[in-house]
DNA sequence: CTGAAAGCGCTTACAG
DNA sequence: CTGAAAGCGCTTACAG
């Protein structure tokens, strides 16, 4: 009976013999702004309650301009990271009324550009985006626009918007210091091809350790795979690092999942973690407590990072009632585990 | 720009000196089909795109009483196995040219009651739903509609609908024969509370397995949990196994988070996994081939379950076009690793 | 306080 | 082949 019987504003109106104006006043709470008599708000509300009146959003949406919805572009919902920010995002949007649309770019800017305008298409009041950062344009429109949105996790520099990201430049220097300090000196990067910022911040974190150390930079200990191949291009990798017996006694790895195929690479290799190779991992797995060994990982605060994005979002959507700081950098958390021996 | 200046049907028409109908019809390719000019239809298309015109989805479905869009709603979008039923699910559902919207129940049977119908509400052509199992109302309600929906991974056994879900019955009885091969008798079961038929079917499944071996059942080797509590009640369901000194040699863990914490408590405790007890997991987190030890689980075919799922689906939105088995029950795979040693 | 009316942007018979 | 018109279900000035 859920779509059949289902009950609309004019079968209200005429059921109670009132307006559909005073239904629709009523049941948007404007009844008293309009001065309607407690008696027939009373009487609109409990017909409303029993027969299950829900408002048809296309229509309100339509005719509100509004939709009472955000949305979400991520790369992908099924990368763990992702989708924890995607649990809290719909967690804290709802506790403040609001829908969300998520969806996958898969780290296409196309498809991310098709997403934007998808989403403004179905009336999405703002955005959240995890930007594959080669959509300034779309970006720059927004702005221009005002259209109201936040960039989580990744943003751009050549633009001012408001964003809510992780501090990735201190959170790989503390790691790599981490290193250092147990006595590790020749420390491998395994990181990603650049054009993501963060992952240029990362980059120099791991310099800017080595630098405070007096460590001579060695371009060769630094390897940088692509997104799409990376499973493949790890092993090639690990090769290189390893190509000479004491090349390496230690590897950062700058993403959860270069971490899991990194460490299967060199369980394959029988590479002794850490006597031979320490790791330590940027962001982590929820399991990553129970490898063997435990894995040092820098945490980002999702849960803030999320709740934080939609706070200014939904503030902005709202017409800037609260004075909220719109540009955040937000500090990680290393976890010491067992990846990196002991002092 | 792309808020500000967008362009509509009767802009389009206006411009071009034809008809909203005509324009409406070419942009829907139904052009041929009412005889218009190439000729005119080339000149609509060619401005659309030129305009980046992109029909506004509310008015669209509220005309149409559609919305290309259909509903998922699972227990937890943050849960690794969700999130990728979601991935699969929107890959799949944009390739046959639907959007999905995605909606947490968090297990609660009232919010995944509001969570239908507010996706009623939006339009959504259909449902897929991995249900709490408490809403059978809704579920018959939708069915006496005749609205398309089909289940996943948790079906209502006391309903006929379309469904695809995991043989959890034989996956549980395999990795508990397992075990049994492995010369291990006293296994302990951690699992949730019935409610779910996948989990009782999980419990049978290991009653199954142990009657095939003339193994008394020991209702105290079986310990069912809440799920809202399980972290807190997994070191007193531990503790209980672990009460006398070989009490139990094995344990059954019955989904992958129950593995995750239970493992971390037999860490805790120092108990030697596999030597002192060996576990299983039902279901698996990506790390769990670098656990400590590798883990031994079942695993689900998720990718194939959400595909499935949508070609059902859709298959049924559009009218049944093809003649697809409805009610799936797909084979699970155990992957044996080294957490219950070796024969 | 109330009701008729216009409008949101589209689709779709229907008459020509 | 085309255009005027009604309709999807709501919201919201506006006149009374």
């Amino acid at each position: 009976m859920l779509v059949m019987k289902k009950v609309f504003l004019k079968d209200i109106a005429k059921k109670l013999d009132v307006s559909k104006t005073a239904v629709s006043l009523v049941l948007n709470n404007k009844g008293d702004e309009n001065k309607i008599s407690q008696e027939t708000q009373k009487k609109i509300i409990d017909y409303a309650k029993k027969h299950n009146y829900v408002p048809n959003q296309l229509a309100r949406g339509l005719s509100r301009g509004k939709s009472e919805t955000i949305g979400l572009i991520i790369p992908n919902i099924s990368d763990t990271f992702y989708s924890k920010i995607a649990g809290y995002v719909e967690l804290k949007a709802k506790n403040l009324g609001y829908t969300v649309l998520f969806s996958s770019s898969n780290e296409d800017p196309k498809k991310e550009a098709e997403l934007i305008r998808s989403m403004l298409n179905r009336q999405v009041e703002g955005l959240i985006i995890a930007s594959t950062q080669q959509n300034l344009k779309e970006i720059e429109s927004l702005k221009e626009d005002k259209f109201p949105f936040v960039l989580i996790d990744r943003h751009y520099t050549d633009s001012e918007t408001n964003y809510v990201i992780v501090d990735n430049f201190n959170g790989s220097k503390t790691v790599t210091e981490h290193l250092l300090k147990l006595g590790r000196r020749k420390i491998g990067l395994i990181t990603l091809k650049p054009g993501l910022e963060a992952i240029k911040q990362r980059l120099l974190g791991y310099h800017s350790a080595l630098n405070d150390y007096n460590i001579e930079f060695n371009k060769n200990l630094v390897l940088e795979l692509s997104t799409e191949n990376y499973e493949d291009e790890i092993k090639m990798a690990i090769g290189e690092l390893l190509k000479f017996p004491n090349s390496v006694d230690s590897i950062v790895f700058s993403t959860h999942y270069l971490t899991s195929v990194g460490l299967r690479e060199l369980k394959r290799l029988n590479v002794k973690v850490p006597q031979e190779v320490a790791i330590v991992s940027f962001d982590e797995l929820s399991a990553f407590d129970l490898v063997d060994p435990p894995i040092t990982s820098v945490i980002q605060p999702v849960k803030d990072m999320s709740n934080i994005a939609v706070e200014i979002l939904i503030n902005e959507i709202e017409g800037m009632k609260e004075n909220i700081e719109n540009t955040r950098i937000l500090d990680s958390k290393l976890e010491i585990r067992k990846s990196c021996g002991t002092f």
